[in-house]
DNA sequence: TTTATCTTTGTGTGCGCACACATGGTTCAA
DNA sequence: TTGAACCATGTGTGCGCACACAAAGATAAA
């Protein structure tokens, strides 16, 4: 039925082992039978049969994937769900994936972990791309290894990487803009919430968010208030005091936003408000991480925008996967959906992160 | 490296060709013999090389899918999109998909169709449950043949399904309930727009769709009215008129909903109101199909409720072929993510799909 | 011319498994 | 006691491919 090395051998009067080489680009061949070979692959319409061919092939592949270490229901354990439910299915293929863990507020950790991932010769790697240099360092090095690598997070742009997998932040803070313009008609604060975090700046994410956010209320002729607060997780009461003075000062709803995932921390502070003062409130929280979803089950978010963290992980480890073993050419820029995640649908995406 | 049909062999002191006769069930093996290689296999933890297995097992799987006819940009064509999809990454595994449609009006349509893939005795089929009991029927026949199915769009509980993927539209209508009340404080008229449609009649999906949102907005407290309007396609001015008096007769805004995917018959009667008449109107879509991308983009349209039909046939593809090939035992109910699609997300959902 | 060296080309083996077939042993009727 | 029938068990082959190795031919140096 399909047609196979030998059927070009034999159309073409030569062995399978001087087919093999044409196919392998192996030289060792004579211009006129590479001709004849070349000649019967296209007539033939050959496609290799990659099981056949992975099962002689007796290679194994072992990926590494660079992510920060993480803590339970946080925003990276969603990511490292992904990579290792797609490392359970390329199991089959003899496949695996390494984590290497570094602190995501310490550039050293990083580069160590790059450090460790070089030692060890991967045939693939995935990388969260939280500290630009250090990528590119590791990047070139990878170039000149000629080991393919991925992107997750955010994009580097012009760099040899085989794919990037992430979400358009900025797009997703015109989804929040427009959330805070559409779901109350008489808004006049909007406030951007910063959850007070020793180790962490302000990410590049998160400034593409609030620009994206900006422009929505800009092109949209908000003419409100913009406010920015700081909640400190060590101090709820400090968070609330500024959260209740905000709220009694104005006669109109309010809008708040947090800009990274870490919503939960302003929960808190929003369950010690009073009814009233709460009901005035729209925010809009970021990923469906658990503690997230609790708050959003408790009414105390009324949306989440999600970037299907879990899905770039599974994505990427897919795309890496079916490079390799299938040399399918993955897109360069992947973008994942931004969901919009209610109490009505958040079961729906919850579950399938299994 | 992992343990091998040898390796089984040589432990348990018998024959490849006995192991073979344990692992496969095939009888002719003393009970000794038998009790020695289940030991040796549960001990060494073996678990067949799918890739070599298949290799060897030479055959060739062949799915039927059973889906209605479809036009450029209609609801089914997206399923049927995603079914193409998944059976272009099978075909490395020697499997293919033959679609046998039928008339999704027409009852008799589907019985010929489902005879005609009797005839042909498939690996498995998937069917688009749209006529319960020629569904039924087709179910018992594949059960006696042992040919396993899937059901897509709606479930039938208690059959032998190997598995449903679909969604929950009365979540789906809870969903828009929940969005029509929030996305304007001031709403007192609430209709459904019935797309009229000589063929088809209002089908189980779209009461649950209806009776998701009735309950939401009772169970949130909703007073104002709710009105009902039909829409003829061939008669936009008529549809005009009645739309127009609506809007007239109320001094708030006015929320609309299409149960089913032909919002963009509506949209063209939108089209042709005055802006201050359509800017009172908040309205609700389903499914990500063109046309209604299109009046999305073009704001005739707030909102499109997706179940991600593409998904749906993807999944249930890949489904099948996951179970034949590899021997991965499906989930029994599959519901896809109900996707809130607004002008700023479109895109992404729209690019996934291919 | 002989031998060494290099190059092209073909053959053989194994990847892990499924299955056809061969082998050797047992049972039972004639 | 012979042999037919049956059963348990082992061996061999092929799936389509990758790759090591052998063979054959060509070239160059002695």
């Amino acid at each position: 039925m399909k047609v196979k090395i030998s059927d070009i051998a034999k159309k073409s009067g030569v062995s399978t082992g001087t087919v093999d080489r044409v196919l392998h680009k192996r030289g060792h061949v004579s211009p006129e039978k590479l001709e004849l070979v070349e000649k019967a692959l296209k007539e033939l319409n050959y496609e290799p049969n990659l099981l056949a061919s992975f099962l002689a092939y007796k290679k194994s592949y072992v990926f590494a994937a660079i992510v920060p270490y993480f803590t339970d229901g946080s925003y990276w354990e969603l990511a490292c769900k992904g990579i290792v439910k797609a490392a359970n299915e390329l199991d089959k293929f003899k496949t695996k994936v390494e984590l290497h863990h570094f602190n995501q507020y310490d550039i050293n950790s990083f580069r160590d972990a790059a450090n460790a991932v070089l030692e060890q010769d991967y045939d693939g790697v995935i990388m969260a791309t939280l500290f630009e240099n250090p990528i590119l360092q590791l990047s070139q090095k990878l170039d000149e290894r000629d080991i393919p690598y991925i992107y997750l997070d955010s994009d580097i742009p012009n760099q040899n990487n085989l794919a990037y997998f992430g979400s358009d932040t900025y797009v997703s803070g015109r989804i929040a803009g427009r959330i805070l313009l559409t779901t109350s008609s008489n808004m006049q604060t909007i406030f951007f919430a910063h959850i007070k975090f020793k180790y962490a700046d302000i990410s590049v994410q998160m400034r593409n968010r609030e620009r994206g956010i900006m422009d929505y209320l800009n092109d949209n002729g908000y003419q409100g208030v913009i406010e920015h607060i700081e909640i400190d997780p060590d101090n709820h009461l400090e968070g609330l005091q500024k959260l209740t003075q905000l709220l009694e000062n104005s006669n109109y709803s309010v809008g708040g936003i947090v800009l990274n995932s870490r919503f939960y921390e302003l929960a808190k502070v929003i369950h010690l408000l009073p009814k009233h003062l709460k009901d005035k409130l729209y925010l809009i929280g970021h990923d469906a991480i658990s503690e997230n979803i609790k708050a959003l089950k408790n009414n105390d978010v009324r949306f989440l925008l999600s970037q299907r963290t879990d899905l770039q992980g599974y994505e990427a480890v897919k795309a890496l996967g079916d490079f390799l073993i299938f040399k399918e050419q993955p897109e360069k820029l992947n973008y994942m959906p931004i969901d919009i995640v209610i109490s009505e649908n958040v079961d729906y995406y919850y579950n399938t992160n299994k």
